[in-house]
DNA sequence: ACCTGAACACCGTTCAAGT
DNA sequence: ACCTGAACACCGTTCAAGT
């Protein structure tokens, strides 16, 4: 055997993350295996090791593209409104969440993150997101300091996915996505109006 | 060998839970391994089977007692304040985040979370934590209808988790944990000061 | 140059065997 | 009844060997 160069590296690499990402989007991450990602795409174990350094780095692309989904989806459900708002965004970033679980929660949670520190593409990526929160604040009150606006972006934003982690973990079945959906307008709503009166303190 | 006797099993089992949470508090989970705890205590593997079911037993067993100490720990910063408010609540739960990192984090973040479902016994320990929270929300707009005033509870509170996990988590020599504090007071103050003028609609 | 797959160093869990 | 520790079934990762 070995010899086959039917994909070429780069292909390979593609093959790789894709098969990753359905097994991770189908099954979660608890079922991502080397072994299994190789027998999907009809390669044996050391083959993935030649594309991808090792499993910290693999599930970081998979969490890269994650990021990239998110940022594409929250673009979009602000173009589909005539006025979007931060509640739009609130909401749009629900909605993948929910509809993305498995792969969505990885992003914040998984056992590598903790040992291996991101790299600065990556960084970028999760920066991105918050930046189009930060994004919204400025259009609609745009005489504020940027470090007040991005605090308040950060307070809301990290208080939104708080919202969106405790209440998707879990079990699916007893969760209402109507009750966390409310729950999170409550939170932008209050959390506005509060802030526009003080914010200039 | 065999037959010890040194200690019962309920000692035994105290024995195996303080010596997994020195682990994970020094070391963190990553570091809690069965063949680890055996060795720490002077057992071996087999014995850490008779007193917890398995792992993800142990790690619950764990948990509990830091949702305990969270519990402990808002208690007591509300009796340290003699007008204890939200925002208290919110310092020492982020006061308890950043200083036991390791444990905090975990209560949230396990893979074998995922799996089994809690049992009620845990469940209370969870909903403990909240009802301190609801408990100030009733103190100081006692009027309102109690499920109003839950749902508000749940989205401030879990704003505040929110920004604890996202803040805390990252290299630790990068967040500035006044930063945090300043972004959870405002994420409190803003909230609370929009909820309790439209609270009533 | 590309790919294999046996080998290694780990895991959690079990259970026949010992006292 | 209590405890052992070898054995098993799994992991991720490596690397000499094949073409």
């Amino acid at each position: 055997m070995a010899k086959r160069s039917e994909h070429s590296l780069e292909e390979l690499k593609t093959l790789v993350l894709k098969a990753a990402e359905t097994i991770v989007i189908e099954e979660g991450f608890s079922a991502l295996k080397v072994r299994r990602i190789a027998m999907d795409i009809g390669y044996t174990v050391g083959s993935i090791y030649m594309v991808f350094k090792n499993m910290a780095d693999l599930i970081l692309h998979i969490n890269a593209k994650t990021l990239d989904a998110i940022a594409a989806e929250l673009k979009q459900a602000q173009e589909c409104n005539i006025e979007p708002s931060l509640e739009t965004l609130a909401i749009a970033y629900l909605g993948y969440a929910s509809q993305n679980f498995n792969r969505w929660r990885n992003v914040y949670e998984n056992p590598f993150s903790a040992e291996t520190k991101t790299p600065d593409w990556y960084q970028d990526k999760v920066d991105n997101v918050l930046a189009l929160v930060d994004a919204r604040f400025a259009k609609f009150k745009p005489e504020l300091a940027e470090g007040h606006r991005k605090r308040a972006a950060r307070a809301l934003w990290y208080g939104i996915h708080g919202i969106c982690m405790l209440s998707l973990t879990g079990e699916p079945d007893k969760t209402d996505i109507n009750d966390v959906e409310e729950t999170i307008v409550l939170l932008v709503r209050s959390f506005l109006q509060g802030w526009i009166e003080h914010a200039d303190e």
